[in-house]
DNA sequence: ATTGCTGCAAAACGTTTGCACCTAT
DNA sequence: ATAGGTGCAAACGTTTTGCAGCAAT
């Protein structure tokens, strides 16, 4: 158990909800944690897979949405079929630039942004959840797109 | 053909990438300016279907691509599983608030947001393509939630 | 005549589900 | 003892693809 502290949050957040308290929930959870950057559901099954960690491809998908149900982890859509997961700790929230050449994800920071998600929400008479701010874009010269080759 | 100016954009646009000028992707157009609201591939060839016209799915997903690619289309994505689209036209620019306890789309208007985009792109070095800002709420009161039981 | 487009069905893809077994409570 | 979770494979829903025929150029 690498990650103490989340794992006592998953803890507390299972006893709570009904939830029980397996060991697959918590390799889950430390594996999620140790990806860096943004993952798939099947990525990190896969990622788990070849270190031998032995949890089906469903708990994965499932203790995943627990995760991000606990707000553990952060759901991200970048726009293509899968949802992303990132790690809620040890970065402050932030946003997405998206390259639409090459598909390299950039992160910046944004008070505003939270700050209209905020009165929008209030002026329309909502309880604020979530949101989702992302940009796409392209390199200013499309031969210099360091990630074009890559796909 | 009811949406005269957009076929005249539309074939425009395949005149100048080197695409065929089909009857489909007119009927395909005309159909997918006529859906008010937002809608899938699926629905509007669902709806398509029930109309009689005639258009394959392959067909109606391949001319959704297109008429995004020319503008005439946007394409929007509210973190489920299916892009949405909707009519560039007849509309002010917009982003939207999902409720989460409905699924129905508040579309609301900041100009603020669209400031920020263009900075972020310019600060960062990309021209801007497009973004998506969507805010996940929910209402005040759970129960009152007017669509809480439409699904 | 060429080559891109269409329609159809089948495949692909990420994700969810059904079910029998297991295990935390 | 009993929900709830797990693993597996099969199903799912949306989208893409392969291919033979067709039609715009």
């Amino acid at each position: 158990m690498k990650h103490q502290e989340a794992a006592e949050n998953l803890r507390e957040y299972l006893k709570n909800g009904n939830h029980r308290v397996t060991p697959e929930r918590f390799i889950v959870l430390d594996a999620a944690l140790d990806f860096k950057e943004h993952f798939s559901a099947d990525e990190l099954y896969a990622s788990m897979k070849s270190s031998k960690l032995k949890v089906s491809r469903a708990t994965v998908y499932n203790t995943l949405d627990l995760l991000a149900d606990c707000s553990l982890l952060t759901v991200r859509n970048f726009g293509d079929k899968m949802k992303r997961y990132e790690s809620s700790f040890s970065k402050q929230s932030h946003d997405h630039l998206i390259c639409i050449n090459c598909g390299k994800i950039v992160e910046f920071t944004s008070e505003q942004v939270g700050e209209i998600y905020k009165n929008v929400c209030s002026k329309l008479g909502f309880e604020p959840v979530n949101y989702s701010f992302n940009i796409f874009a392209k390199c200013k010269n499309k031969e210099k797109c360091p990630h074009l080759n890559e796909k």
